[in-house]
RNA sequence: GCCACAGUAGCUCAGUGGUAGAGCACCCGAUUCGUAAUCGGGCGGUCGUCGGUUCAAUCCCGACCUGUGGCUCCA
């Protein structure tokens, strides 16, 4: 008999084989029509499939996030069907459930069109109409091989699969999918379900293997979480870097340099505001220099970079020797290698913090460049630490909390990920169980929770990522904190300790915002254009209400430049309305009206972004102080007058 | 790099096998305005590039370039 554990810690005796269905059913008539699936062990199974071990026994409703996994993954299967209908002689490749929804991978002979999408959701309807029951059958290897004989990518997963594995088919009405399943009890719970687009995705993420065709879809519990999600998907295609970033005046990108941006003179002034603020940050404890875009293949050689990242280096032709044997650099750290050369150093300078914002140059994959989030072009804040082994955990705490309060500056809040050696890496086993531990002792020695990402380092040290979410809700790789050992070794780097003999140094590698380029297209997201008054390209914009106030509206501008604002007449021959729209439509944070009530009075009226037709009319002194000081406090969106 | 889709004025987009149109922006004029688009006029396009089909191509076909969505990659 099983003896099955309920959370509140009832438990329930069942024979082997009993359906969870029937033990949901003696628990509760509710609880059985809001199940999805149950989890014994933690392990989600569907609830018509046979229990075969007894222990812990959750049953999943569509409050937790694994039954929506188990929707989800309905949902693929139910795509399938619909397409199998439309298109019989589509190939099924592979239907997971993913974090937004599901897609499922079909060979076909024509690739798939917008319209296709939409008969295949009308047909998908038809079938989850139908209620067609999930149903589970355990299946012999030839039984399998047999069944799927017309089903190449099939036969080829059944092949790969253990011998110890057990093959399982779900057939939802006339479709039968090899799957290990679990899913939800018929296809009517799959309501909620939309599909979103089609792209090609090779066989198995192999390039090497034909291209399938996806189809990306979601699928929710309930219609108001679906319209939720969709209606996200729009606020994000509203917040569109590229978009805003043109609407905005901010850059653009042209066919003569792809990958690389021109930045307008708005947008190097919110770029320019951004790197001043991370050198200011940075004054008291990096030393900042500048080293040379251009090198000699025989610093990537020393690097390691040449074998393994060759192909995306811009490689330069060399008059001289013919070759093409110089590059420009793609990251910062072997020339930070070789200026800590230039010297002897000993153990009373460590630790010792370059930083540089130089041009980076990366040869990426055409098809991989995407508005500013991947380009070929970008500088990063970029820091390299040489510091004795004995200094690691204290530095990995200095720079956790120096990362962590950039992050703050904009309102993002950061989770860290900690990820440790690569599949390919270079550098001893022993060397790299030494980093790991530092990095995790250190780690740990910051109090802060952290995720384990195996296997995903660096391919020279084991790192620390920092993940932040946006203001809706989608997270991003930023910042990390690398450790190598096998830089040091390389580049022979010393340190001459107190014992006057010389030392090996650890360096650690980095980043708070990644590349700037992508940082500001997160910024252009997080704040859907509308800056922090410090970060705006335009801090206020001056509006007299007809020309013969210009020269009063003049001197306000004066009194804002001369206090250090960015601020800007605006004297068009327009009406004040369309001054004003212009004005909100390019998030200006302040516009300052000036009529003749206040020429007479020496005040302006106020109008925050944002905030509609609220002004407040103060003094001009007074409004250029709090400016001012809201500029110098860094404040969020919705400073004094409110609005964001 | 691979698959699909797209490229028409500075921007957003309409349109056609017989060499093109709107709105906005820009320029000129009128208007001098109290918080999200005043009115009129004008300028502006080798219809991404190159080749092919055709009497004729912006339109059909092919290649290339660039972009978009993915895949792959991401030191």
């Amino acid at each position: 008999m099983l003896v099955l554990t309920l959370p509140d810690g009832a438990t329930r005796v069942v024979a082997p084989g009993t359906l969870p269905r029937d033990v949901v059913a003696g628990i509760g008539a509710g609880l059985l029509r809001a199940a999805i699936a149950v989890a014994v062990n933690g392990e989600v199974q569907d609830l018509m499939t046979p229990l075969r071990t007894g222990g812990g026994f959750v049953v999943l409703t569509n409050k937790d996030p694994r039954a929506l996994a188990v929707l989800r993954h309905s949902g693929a299967h139910i795509l399938a069907t619909a397409v199998r209908r439309l298109r019989p002689d589509a190939q099924i490749g592979f239907g997971p459930a993913i974090d937004d929804g599901f897609y499922y991978d079909f060979g076909v002979s024509k690739p798939f069109t917008p319209d296709d999408l939409a008969e295949f959701e009308a047909e998908m309807q038809k079938v989850v109409a139908g209620k067609f029951p999930f149903v589970r059958e355990e299946v012999t290897r030839s039984q399998a091989l047999q069944r799927f004989s017309d089903d190449p990518l099939k036969l080829e997963r059944i092949a790969d699969l253990g011998d110890d594995e057990v093959i399982s088919t779900y057939a939802d009405g006339p479709f039968t999918d090899l799957c290990r399943g679990p899913h939800v009890p018929d296809t009517g719970y799959v309501r909620h379900f939309r599909l979103l687009h089609t792209a090609g995705a090779y066989w198995r993420g192999d390039e090497k293997r034909p291209m399938l065709q996806r189809i990306y879809a979601t699928a929710f519990f309930s219609k108001e979480e679906l319209d939720r999600h969709l209606h996200q998907l729009e606020e994000a295609r509203r917040r569109d870097h590229r978009v805003l970033g043109k609407a905005l005046d901010l850059f653009h990108f042209f066919p003569v340099s792809p990958g690389a941006a021109f930045w307008t003179a708005r947008g190097t002034t919110l770029y320019n505001t951004l790197v001043d603020f991370v050198r200011e940050r940075q004054r008291d404890d990096f030393l900042e220099v500048k080293t040379p875009l251009l090198y000699q293949k025989a610093l990537w050689e020393q690097s390691g970079h040449w074998g393994k990242y060759r192909e995306n280096m811009f490689l330069v032709h060399n008059s001289e020797t013919g070759e093409h044997d110089m590059s420009l650099k793609p990251m910062n750290c072997p020339s930070h290698y070789v200026h800590y050369n230039v010297a002897k150093h000993s153990y009373r300078e460590l630790p010792i913090r370059y930083v540089t914002f130089d041009v980076l140059h990366r040869n990426e994959l055409s098809g991989a460049l995407s508005g500013l989030t991947r380009v070929r072009q970008f500088a990063q804040d970029d820091c390299h630490v040489f510091l004795a082994e004995s200094q690691v955990a204290d530095e990995v705490r200095f720079l956790t909390h120096f990362i962590l309060g950039y992050y703050e500056t904009f309102g993002l809040t950061a989770t860290l990920k900690f990820a440790t050696r690569p599949p390919e890496r270079i550098g001893s086993d022993e060397l790299w169980d030494r980093a790991e531990g530092a990095l995790r002792k250190a780690l740990e020695g910051t109090g802060r929770p952290y995720e384990l990402k195996e296997g995903d380092g660096a391919f020279y040290g084991p790192k620390i990522d920092f993940d932040v979410t946006d203001s809706i809700g989608r997270a991003w790789q930023l910042g990390t904190i690398q450790l190598d050992y096998n830089a040091p070794e390389r580049f022979d780097l010393e340190y001459v300790g107190a014992d006057n003999a010389m030392h090996r140094p650890v360096v650690i590698h980095r980043a708070v915002s990644g590349s700037f380029e992508r940082f500001i297209a997160i910024l252009i997201e997080h704040f859907a254009g509308a800056f922090p008054l410090w970060l705006s390209p335009e801090q206020v914009r001056v509006l007299p209400i007809s020309d013969d106030l210009a020269p009063d509206a003049g001197l306000v501008v004066r009194a804002l430049k001369d206090a250090g604002v960015r601020a800007h007449l605006d004297a068009r021959n327009e009406t004040l309305n369309y001054r004003i729209r212009d004005g909100e439509v390019m998030k200006t944070p302040y516009m300052a009206v000036v009529g003749k009530r206040e020429a007479e009075q020496g005040t302006v009226a106020i109008r925050a972004r944002g905030t509609g037709a609220k002004q407040t009319v103060m003094p001009v002194a007074e409004f250029v102080a709090r400016v001012r000081a809201e500029i110098v406090s860094r404040a969020l969106p919705g400073g004094f007058g409110a609005g964001g």
